[in-house]
DNA sequence: ACAAAAGTGTTATGTTTACACCCATGA
DNA sequence: TCATGGGTGTAAACATAACACTTTTGT
């Protein structure tokens, strides 16, 4: 029988992990891909997907490794806080750095893990029982996506590319949680050049609408 | 002799600790507290104060708790990032939390401890060479710090109470890096209610001024 | 008397919000 | 032809930015 290799400290050290906050939109209502735990404990509980840092890359590189596992995508994850308290998981001290991604719900490829007997999409206003503190980290995501879409265009990662404008403004109301003004809203898109618009039509149900499609200057922006 | 105590894991754990960014403000400029590292790696370089996460405490009051261990000052700690590149401390892999905090940098006992040979306020804007990548997280508190400040009162911390609506412009100037005009100051105090005026006047070098101090309601604000 | 800092209102500009009708298309 | 969603402009309210002179007091 193999030893298994163990790793010695003179202090101890809390073990470090990330949590997930993936937020996707499903006819404007906003909801977060949420797992079901396999195993003890909070066993048949839903949590957040989520991991721990491998000793090779930063955290955030973990997260954005975490989310590309979780849904088979790439997406900017974004730090939402630190959740620390020390008996918040019972099994040992971990201590989790929680981020947020706005992804296309429907490009998802969801992968249920090993420890995960079930995954999918619930809608924030109507989430189920949640394991350890993943309500609080939902919750603070929660504040903190509606402060990001009221400065950068990461609305536009809830959808589709190119989009029409009522799909974004769909996505932009589900992240901030009120209505916007049509008119007011091309306006400020275009002012601040969230979305530039393709020459081309898509076809409704009835009128056709002009799409648009994330302006290239805005993928680094913050 | 006495075996070490050790901690084993299955599974390689870095170590965690804050850095602190103390700003204070001093004839109007912003400053930094630094501490000069006595030992190696970098020794003799100037370092931003900072420590190991301690078992019992969340990292938020790690970083509260060395602000208190290193300026015997109480205050309000807000995180800044995380600084987790694997290579970033020579020594083992040390997963860093950011934190900054403003204080009344006169008011401040700073206490040189046990790994410290020295410490001192340096001006942000002619800041020596840094031990590990402590030159980013300063810069990255800087831009913090300058967002944090449009939002909240910050800069009264930055200041004795009471204080004259000139010491909190100065301060208020800068952190935000920019002048600002002495009416509108006056009039975006007063309605956002950051001060309230205490009645009372300070005698000056010329003429005397009316002093204000900290709306308690601020204190728990965002 | 003069130098230095305190105090005080108004105007212009820009930004944000509110609001209503016509158009194209598919059923 | 009608129901549905797409597209468009203007005016009011509000917030922000610019700007200059008088007062007090210590030297």
């Amino acid at each position: 029988m193999l030893t298994p290799i163990q790793y010695v400290y003179a202090y101890p050290h809390p073990a470090i992990a990330t949590d997930i906050v993936v937020f996707g939109i499903d006819e404007g209502k906003l909801g977060v891909l949420l797992i079901k735990r396999g195993e003890e404990p909070f066993k048949g509980a839903w949590a957040l997907p989520g991991g721990f840092l491998q000793p090779d890359e930063t955290i955030e590189a973990c997260a954005r490794r975490e989310l590309l596992e979780e849904t088979g995508l790439s997406a900017e994850v974004r730090l939402v806080g630190l959740f620390s308290e020390p008996m918040r998981d019972p099994r040992e001290r971990v201590v989790s750095a929680a981020y947020l991604a706005c992804v296309d719900y429907r490009a998802a490829r969801i992968r249920a893990g090993s420890d995960a007997a079930h995954a999918g999409w619930h809608l924030v206003a109507e989430l189920p029982e949640l394991a350890f503190d993943h309500a609080a980290i939902i919750a603070a995501s929660r504040n903190r996506v509606r402060e990001l879409a009221e400065a950068a265009p990461i609305a536009t990662r809830l959808i589709p590319q190119p989009f029409t404008l009522a799909e974004l403004q769909a996505a932009q109301e589900a992240l901030l949680g009120r209505p916007l003004d049509k008119r007011n809203f091309r306006r400020d898109i275009t002012a601040r050049q969230w979305a530039i618009p393709a020459n081309a039509q898509r076809r409704g149900k009835t009128r056709s609408a002009g799409v648009f499609a994330t302006c290239s200057t805005n993928e680094n922006d913050d």
